[in-house]
DNA sequence: GTAGGGTTAG
């Protein structure tokens, strides 16, 4: 229909003049309030509306607020200030300013400014309420929460509707307590999809992912958020393989992602740490254009870079248009992790003195963890010393037991012993376990009983500590100490991890090997191609490193024993499988001993091919007879 | 208008 101008202008000439022109004022303010496309736009259309004596409209003034909000503008002092020019503010502005509040912080303000509001006698609005539930869980405030959520029962109403309902379950997951999220799920008689997705997520926060896969079966329809919410729950609670299946059920049943859902499932990706998962999650990712999005871009960073594609790695970095810290402290911890350790600092330096981003806790972990891979000393000293005095980042225990690692595996055993002492706080498993780590190195005996009677006291039952010490003792051949940790160890049920390595072989399949393993179908042509290969390595000055073998047999079993490694059976195994000049990537569950790493290096050399190994914590390129750990691992 | 996202050490 089209309404001719004369028909318009018959309408308004009710309006007094005054009016009219007030009318006509207001109505391209909002539509200027609402094209606004940036703050000074915003602060311009304001000034229009001072000059045109209306900023004291609460409808005005509520729109401004809320656009500002959406911007990011901080609450004090401008949109404070337009707030406090209106003289009568109704419930709907009391309402934004509430909600500027919640989303931009500080949280508390959220709440005096209801206070506030009750004093001034304007009614609240569900409106009202969300926010206050938004801004408590935004500040993971549950006493003041509670508190609210009693407001709305006392006054009435409030707490049937569904939007403060939905807020409400939020808020309760927001600050973890599930009880209450699901009384309240339970009191609704009406639930959306909203009220069934909130309570999914809050049992997956929870750990609970049974419960969590309960609910999404019985909710009535499911949309992309639901399965998402499914997807990222699994990858969250490593439980990767699950997060793959519901991402494949959610493609079957036509439901589309975006690139949230796909985060969860790169995430998922880097965890199986398979590269044939990898390329197929990069496939979709390029099909959907979404590689320059930061959130994809860094989960990209991490995956490659757990992969052992840390060129891949990179390549995902690059292709972020707008990176921020994670997107830096990801790259820098994969560089970090392949021994990269120059690049890493690099990384770090540029990203501290060319851009804006601000490293944060986690970025000094890849910093100090690349110093100590690299052996900096002094670097990672200066860094550590820079956290509080140039950041600001008070150092954590983490951070600690990073540095405990460094002066540790340089052989400052003494002084890595001293800062567990003097750190403030308590030294948590991972410091005392650094510094067992260095004296397994170093061969401590003194210190490495201390760090682990530490151990035995915080992780009990954590059988790694108990191998480290017996090993540590087996080095330095006190065979009774040996046997009386193994029975410790037996003492308390605990059974030795039996090491073992993953192949992924050119279709995806992944081939398992177990210290003396003989399962494989193929074993006797794996022996064969290791004897050779070692027959090989011998003329090349290969001689078995017996301490490596930790029980107290003759020699001729701990050859024996040596040549039945894991990660040895997996690298003739590749031999066997892959083609002259191609990578063998070998994933292993423990550390890589001396000895299969002396083997690694030469075999490198003699086959003429890089063999990368990730190790339970870090990954090893070999290459021409050397490895890209430089000897620390 | 309310629900789903990425980086951490021995």
């Amino acid at each position: 229909m089209v309404i001719s101008p004369a028909a318009g202008a018959a309408e308004v000439s009710f309006f007094p003049a005054l009016h009219l022109r007030y009318a006509a004022a207001e109505s391209r303010l909002i539509a200027a309030l609402d094209a606004s496309a940036g703050v000074a736009h915003l602060r311009a259309s304001h000034a229009r509306l001072v000059r045109l004596g209306l900023s004291g409209s609460s409808f005005l003034v509520s729109k401004l607020l809320r656009r500002l909000a959406e911007l990011g503008v901080p609450m004090d002092p401008y949109p404070r200030l337009a707030f406090s020019q209106v003289p009568h503010p109704n419930a709907f502005l009391w309402t934004a300013l509430i909600r500027g509040y919640a989303v931009l912080g500080p949280f508390q303000e959220a709440l005096s400014h209801y206070t506030l509001m009750r004093r001034a006698e304007a009614p609240p609005l569900s409106f009202t309420f969300s926010a206050l539930f938004k801004s408590c869980g935004a500040a993971r405030c549950l006493d003041s929460g509670a508190q609210v959520h009693a407001q709305t029962i006392l006054l009435g109403g409030f707490d049937a509707d569904l939007f403060v309902q939905n807020t409400l379950v939020d808020m309760y997951v927001k600050c973890d307590h599930l009880p209450s999220a699901r009384r309240v799920f339970d009191g609704m008689c009406a639930r959306d999809i909203i009220s069934w997705t909130s309570m999914i997520v809050a049992y997956s926060r929870s750990g609970d992912m049974g419960s969590a896969e309960m609910l999404f079966e019985r909710a009535p329809v499911k949309d992309m958020v639901a399965w998402t919410a499914m997807v990222s729950g699994f990858a969250q609670n490593a439980r990767p393989r699950d997060a793959l299946t519901v991402f494949r059920r959610m493609q079957e049943e036509g439901i589309e992602a975006d690139d949230v859902t796909l985060v969860g499932v790169i995430s998922a990706c880097a965890q199986l740490g398979a590269i044939g998962e990898a390329r197929w999650v990069c496939d979709i990712l390029q099909k959907m254009g979404l590689q320059k999005n930061v959130v994809v871009g860094s989960a990209l960073v991490d995956m490659f870079g757990k992969c052992g594609l840390i060129g891949e790695a990179r390549q995902a970095f690059e292709a972020v248009e707008e990176k921020n810290v994670y997107t830096y402290s990801a790259m820098i911890v994969a560089l970090a992790a392949h021994g990269q350790a120059k690049d890493a600092i690099k990384l770090f330096e540029q990203m501290v003195e060319k851009t804006q981003v601000k490293p944060n806790r986690v970025t000094f972990i890849g910093v100090l963890t690349a110093c100590s891979h690299a052996g900096m000393v002094e670097k990672g000293r200066l860094y550590f010393n820079s956290m509080e005095d140039k950041y600001g980042i008070f150092p954590s225990p983490d951070h600690y037991a990073c540095v405990v690692d460094l002066l540790g595996r340089a052989g400052l055993l003494r002084e890595a012993f001293e800062l567990v002492n003097s750190m403030p706080g308590e030294a948590h498993g991972g410091v005392w376990g650094a510094l067992l780590g260095a004296c397994r190195i170093h061969v401590n005996v003194e210190i490495a009983e201390v760090a682990a009677n530490a151990l035995f006291e915080l992780e009990p039952d954590s059988i790694g500590n108990y191998v480290l010490l017996s090993n540590i003792y087996a080095h330095a051949g006190m065979w009774d100490k040996v046997s009386h940790v193994r029975k410790l160890m037996r003492g308390k049920g605990l059974r030795k991890n039996p090491g073992c390595c993953f192949v992924e072989a050119k279709d995806g399949a992944i081939h398992e090997f177990f210290a003396g393993d003989m399962s494989h179908p193929r074993t006797r042509e794996i022996k064969a191609a290791l004897e050779e290969l070692l027959d090989r390595l011998r003329l090349a000055g290969y001689v078995p490193n017996m301490s490596c073998v930790v029980r107290d047999v003759s020699d001729e079993e701990k050859r024996s024993l040596l040549k039945g490694h894991s990660e040895k059976l997996a690298l003739a195994f590749g031999l066997l499988t892959t083609e002259a000049g191609e990578t063998i990537r070998i994933i292993k569950n423990l550390r890589v001993c001396d000895d299969c790493h002396a083997v690694m290096c030469l075999a490198s050399s003699v086959t003429e091919r890089k063999i990368i190994i990730r190790d339970n914590l870090r990954f090893h390129h070999f290459q021409a007879g050397g490895c890209s750990c430089g000897g620390f691992w």
